[in-house]
DNA sequence: TTGTAGGCGTTATCAG
DNA sequence: CTGATAACGCCTACAA
């Protein structure tokens, strides 16, 4: 109803002047006990919240930050990359500056370098898509230690300490598609293969516990095959894929943990199977949206890259002001998209 | 790396003053074409972006936005409400007035009545969720006559000049429930329930529909039976239900359209069957929560709350400056919720 | 130790 | 149609 109080209105109350207001607000010393108290005195009667904007408007503060992604090899790369571009416009009108580096996706050791080279009092916190390895370890206690947040992304680091993770729950999304998988594949028995480029990948590897934790429990009538990694390479992938259904002779279901989906549905279309097996895999993309479509793709688990995003970008902003941040809020959901909720 | 051009570099350089330079940015009428065009021209070139939250200082308008909904007779409106309420306070330091105007459930002229009485140049927006009565229709005319936007959320008001609809696309909802309740009851033959409040909502209508045409399409081994109507009476849904099941031998689904999930756990809880049927329902609550961790419910299709208000606010925001809204950013999901991705 | 005056980038209100 | 000028809420000199 009644406007938010203002530093006028708490300088009046507590019969000070702006600037006196100012420093107690910002813990700035040369003020007298006694006054400082009336201050907060009427901070609190006044239920007084300051205007960060406001503040950082007359501060001319910006927020420096850098997101550090694997170059784009894959639509969900390109689309991530396309999101933060994006989110470059779109919050970097809240003064936030994002500058983006892109490392080969096959080579940690480059990003670690990069992060490396940033001078550190010019970079207010840093999010990340990366492997974990020592050096990109290394790399980031450099910025934990200045007191730089730093954040996750996608795929956690859980042996650093990064300020947070923003992203899914891996494992409950593997648990997610071993109930879908196991439930579309109706009553039938059989094996279901698992794929991923590298299990070297914590998102990978935490899918695969989860999908095996609900699939011992739920569905013993289905056999859950070693992981297939692909590396990459189409090649070995559809090699795998061929050689996998010649060894058994009643694959049921697909799971892919990660990227390569165009190479899996072509190399299934290829095959062409009598019967289809049951497919999910993560991640919205303009191929898993046609392959919806399509019913080549029975099921998708996704995560809102804008949500993504603007998360990372709002914890940054927080540790970044030493705030605390709702953890709730900034929870990412297991999103799950069939051909019908497709949009 | 070179600070942002504001304002008045746009204005020195298109050699006009800021005044015009802020009628152009914000497309205020009286501007002359040619100079307009010099001042976009300076914005493109200096690759201008305006700094919203100075403009948000700066800008002390307030908006004034009514909230109009049925009051809370059950979990979901309680937490549709609570969301509104806290969108109060999260937003409504965005410069944000919201006024919820509550109405019994059952009585939609009421919900006519207090819209009526409100003065229409002290509000900038109505969202409300109601019946389509012609009452209702009335008392928005009122409003969009004035130039006053108004949203419908959850349900729509197809016959209404509301500007815009807030919330899921139901039939596709309907669709997407079919689809689960299909697959999930694996190859058993029999009938599926199928209940709601009342069809006189458009939400449960729509959604009938997208369920009855996957039905037919994908999965003639089911039985779709007419509607159960229960008109919020737990009694008369434990009794349609009971005799349902008796004159049904093979129940194997439940989908529930609307409200009154609690009664229908009960129901089916003390009727102790010996074969559970998979049962579908919309709407995240502290119940359905519960139901899907128990596993008494198999499915949830949901619509994120904090998601409708905001987008709510957002429309009537664009409305009442009288700009475009990104639909496809405004669009809101069909979300499919299963134990293991809950949260 | 405290207060005054000015500015951050934008918008609003007047005149002209 | 256009341009000064004063806000908005806060911070930072500098002065007292």
């Amino acid at each position: 109803m009644s406007a938010r109080p203002t530093t006028h209105d708490i300088a009046r109350a507590a019969g000070v002047s702006l600037a006196t207001v100012d420093r107690v607000i910002n813990e700035r010393p040369g003020v007298k006990t006694t006054t400082r108290n009336k201050v907060h005195a009427a901070i609190a009667q006044l239920n007084y919240v300051r205007d960060v904007s406001a503040a950082n408007l007359a501060k001319q503060r910006t927020y420096r930050f850098v997101f550090a992604l694997p170059a784009a090899d894959n639509q969900f790369m390109e689309a991530l990359s396309a999101t933060v571009l994006d989110g470059q416009k779109t919050l970097g009108l809240d003064r936030i500056d994002v500058r983006t580096l892109t490392f080969p996706a096959e080579n940690p050791h480059a990003i670690a370098r990069e992060l490396n080279a940033l001078n550190i009092d010019q970079v207010d916190g840093v999010a990340l898509m990366a492997p974990e390895t020592p050096h990109v370890r290394d790399a980031l206690q450099r910025f934990t230690d200045a007191g730089c947040p730093v954040v996750s992304v996608i795929s956690d680091l859980p042996n650093t300490n990064r300020h947070h993770f923003v992203g899914i729950d891996n494992v409950a999304a593997g648990r997610t598609a071993a109930v879908l998988l196991g439930r579309f594949t109706a009553k039938q028995n059989g094996q279901v293969i698992v794929l991923t480029d590298s299990m070297h990948n914590n998102a990978s590897l935490e899918r695969r516990l989860g999908f095996d934790e609900i699939m011992l429990q739920q569905f013993p009538r289905l056999t859950v095959l070693p992981t297939l990694e692909t590396h990459g390479d189409n090649n070995l992938l559809a090699q795998r894929i061929e050689k996998t259904f010649e060894q058994h002779a009643d694959i049921v279901g697909v799971y892919s943990l990660g990227p390569g989906n165009r190479s899996l549905s072509n190399c299934l279309r290829t095959m062409n199977l009598s019967r289809h097996p049951v497919v999910i895999v993560h991640e919205l993309t303009p191929h898993t949206i046609k392959a919806l479509r399509d019913s080549s793709i029975d099921a998708v688990i996704a995560q809102d890259l804008r949500h993504i995003v603007r998360s990372a970008l709002r914890v940054l902003r927080a540790g970044s002001d030493k705030l605390q941040f709702n953890i709730d809020q900034e929870r990412i959901r297991i999103e799950i998209i069939l051909k019908e909720n497709l949009l």
